[in-house]
RNA sequence: GGGGUGGUAGUUCAGUUGGUUAGAAUGCUGGCCUGUCACGCCGGAGCUCGCGGGUUCGAGUCCCGUCCAUCCCGCCA
């Protein structure tokens, strides 16, 4: 036996018992007649004390290193009077050391393991990540991560899901995301495509008759990365059948009713609000919205349609054209520098400037205010209550773009009112949202065709399947997204189960020609002629909600072994070179571009 | 593919209008210290300034290119 207890086991009450424990050294004081060490395990810390009777024992104390593995010998003894540390849950005792095994002499870190590593390059801390990984703060997130895992399995099992593992070696699916293709060898000049997501597979065991399906699913996408994207992800993948939409919002609020509660020991309330896709994109600018703070968009195209100002007027009289303002409440003191800064992200978004007004000791200053009617000053006044200290900003576009450019620069200004301290959003505040009627469609100017705003195989909400032929951008797909504090969680559908009904989407609707039907989903149409169920199911990002869960900002931090935004692994290095005979293997040449 | 930020001791950073031997803290290392808990005190070693080129009498500093990290846009059915 290495240890007879952790190191955040042993209290006053177990004074005068020989122990054994094992750990890191976390840090080490030689007070040189007497030496201190806090022996640190996952558990906690547990202070050993050296005196110097003991000369042989005391000077390897003295040689020891930080983060070397040691296993101590000794007995419990009470810390006398100030010597007891209240800040430590082991610090009325500490150990005596009475023999010491020293497992692994560390060598000179890398970088400080304590609280300064956060502010260590994460490139060094990737490529020693298990050195990162050891501190505690961090081993907690992995455990974190592991218990909302428990809990969903849980829930799921408790509800009769069955979890099944499907492939992930699939095949090539190019109207998707970028996959990452595995050569065939087997099968010369063939490839298999990693699985973005198992949904052809789940829907195929609905028409097997599993009924309720659920898998923490491995998912790859070869695109570029982001502070919250990875190119290999755990998605909570899940389909029933014989539901409907209202048995899924359900099943996932419980769900995640229970993960909070497991992991947080918080009570979110349930049922989550919902609101259709236009509300959202009309008052917040964006389909996964924010709704923690207000600083609600407003439209102004009718206001301004008569306008003089002949900017907003002419946008206001065209076709799909929309002026959009929202009140940035209490910000009209922000800097030229941070103007520049929501200026520079609205014109990323294609807005030509940011048009604005602020309201600073009872007077309105802006560069557009010699264009506008009292009339229309009244009806800003009165739609925005702009008051003192408040500022105003403007999009004029295509109805999208202008809630696009809005919706980016609200969520800019609420973290520069954050940083004023003007806005308060409690770290515990949880606003889940379902977000629903999406529109089924949408027209590809460049490709000249429809395309399915989700994936084709998303049912019509029942009212509007009449409008499929005629006017596919007016039907709603029975899809929904679950919504956390502005992030998008996941989505899911009920789909079609039909196989004439969704042969007609994707022949006669997203023009597909028949032959690339049949060779992408000849067997999913073949499997809907068998008894296929109604079913519909949904895919949670697991990663993004434990980076929610634990307060983190990076998806990074709740990943064991993630990727730097090269899609590199700095520790194991990969990706990297193959030898030639394993290209001939697989009949691969390489072509390089030439270099400049 | 595009835009922003960053790259100087092991680590985190400072470095003036271009100017002599590039600093601080921490870590490491040698010594002292019997009650600390980020122990303390004294000494020492350690940086070809990401890489390549250019301007200049002289470049950490200016210019061009390039690499890496990160944030964002595109992309993510």
């Amino acid at each position: 036996m290495k240890r007879t207890h952790t190191c955040n086991e042993l209290r006053l009450s177990d004074a005068g018992k020989d122990v054994v424990l094992i750990g890191w050294v976390e840090t080490l004081r030689d007070h040189g007649g007497v030496q201190f060490l806090d022996l640190r395990d996952r558990e906690g810390i547990t202070q050993v004390v050296f005196h110097p009777e003991n000369k042989a024992l005391f000077e390897e104390a003295q040689n020891l290193r930080s983060e070397s593995v040691v296993q101590v010998f000794g007995k419990v003894t009470k810390r006398e009077g100030d010597t007891s540390n209240a800040g430590l849950p082991t610090g009325e005792i500490e150990v005596s050391c009475e023999s010491m095994v020293l497992h692994n002499l560390c060598d000179v870190l890398p970088f400080p393991l304590d609280e300064n590593a956060d502010k260590v390059n994460e490139d060094l801390r990737l490529q020693y990540r298990y050195l990162d990984l050891r501190r505690p703060r961090n081993l907690n997130l992995l455990r974190m991560r592991h218990k909302a895992g428990k809990a969903i399995r849980d829930y799921l099992d408790s509800q009769d899901f069955t979890e099944v593992e499907t492939p992930m070696l699939f095949k090539s699916t190019p109207e998707g995301a970028r996959e990452f293709l595995v050569p065939s060898r087997l099968n010369a000049g063939q490839f298999y495509a990693l699985n973005q997501s198992p949904q052809q597979y789940k829907q195929m065991l609905m028409v097997a008759g599993i009924e309720r399906y659920y898998q923490m699913a491995k998912c790859f996408r070869d695109e570029d990365l982001r502070a919250d994207r990875q190119p290999e992800f755990t998605q909570v993948d899940i389909e029933m059948s014989f539901i409907d939409r209202e048995d899924m919002y359900a099943l996932i609020e419980n769900m995640l009713k229970k993960v909070w509660k497991d992991v947080l020991n918080i009570d979110i309330p349930t049922p989550f609000p919902r609101m259709g896709y236009y509300e959202a994109m009309n008052r917040y600018g964006v389909d996964k919205p924010d709704t923690r703070f207000e600083l609600e968009i407003k439209d102004f195209t009718e206001t301004f349609k008569k306008s003089e100002f002949k900017v907003f007027a002419s946008i206001a009289q065209s076709e799909g054209g929309a002026i959009k303002a929202f009140n940035a409440k209490g910000l009209a003191d922000l800097t030229q520098g941070e103007l520049k800064g929501l200026e520079d992200i609205a014109k990323t978004l294609g807005a030509k400037g940011l048009a604005f007004i602020k309201c600073e000791n009872g007077e309105w200053k802006s560069p557009i205010l010699k264009f506008l009617s009292d009339a229309e000053k009244a009806a800003l006044k009165a739609e925005l209550n702009i008051e003192d200290g408040d500022i105003v900003f403007f999009a004029a576009s295509k109805w999208e773009q202008a809630c696009a450019i809005l919706g980016r620069v609200r969520l800019d200004s609420a973290k520069l009112l954050q940083k004023r301290e003007k806005l308060d959003i409690p770290a515990d505040k949880y606003n889940f949202l379902w977000v629903i009627e999406f529109p089924l469609m949408l027209y590809d100017e460049e490709q000249g065709r429809y395309v399915s705003a989700h994936h084709p195989f998303t049912a019509a909400v029942e009212d509007d399947v009449k409008y499929l032929d005629s006017e596919p951008l007016k039907v709603r797909g029975q899809h929904y997204d679950i919504v956390l504090n502005g992030t998008e969680l996941g989505g899911g559908s009920i789909r079609i189960h039909q196989p004439q009904v969704q042969e007609k989407v994707f022949k006669d609707v997203l023009k597909i020609p028949a032959d690339v039907v049949e060779t992408r989903f000849g067997y999913m149409l073949n499997a809907f002629k068998y008894g296929a169920p109604p079913h519909g199911g949904i895919a949670l990002g697991f990663d993004r909600l434990v980076t929610i869960l634990t307060g983190r900002s990076s998806i990074r931090d709740i990943i064991a072994f993630p990727k730097t935004q090269k899609g590199q692994d700095l520790m194991a290095q990969s990706p990297s070179a193959v030898t030639e005979k394993q290209l001939k293997d697989l009949n691969i040449a390489i072509s390089l571009p030439e270099e400049k």
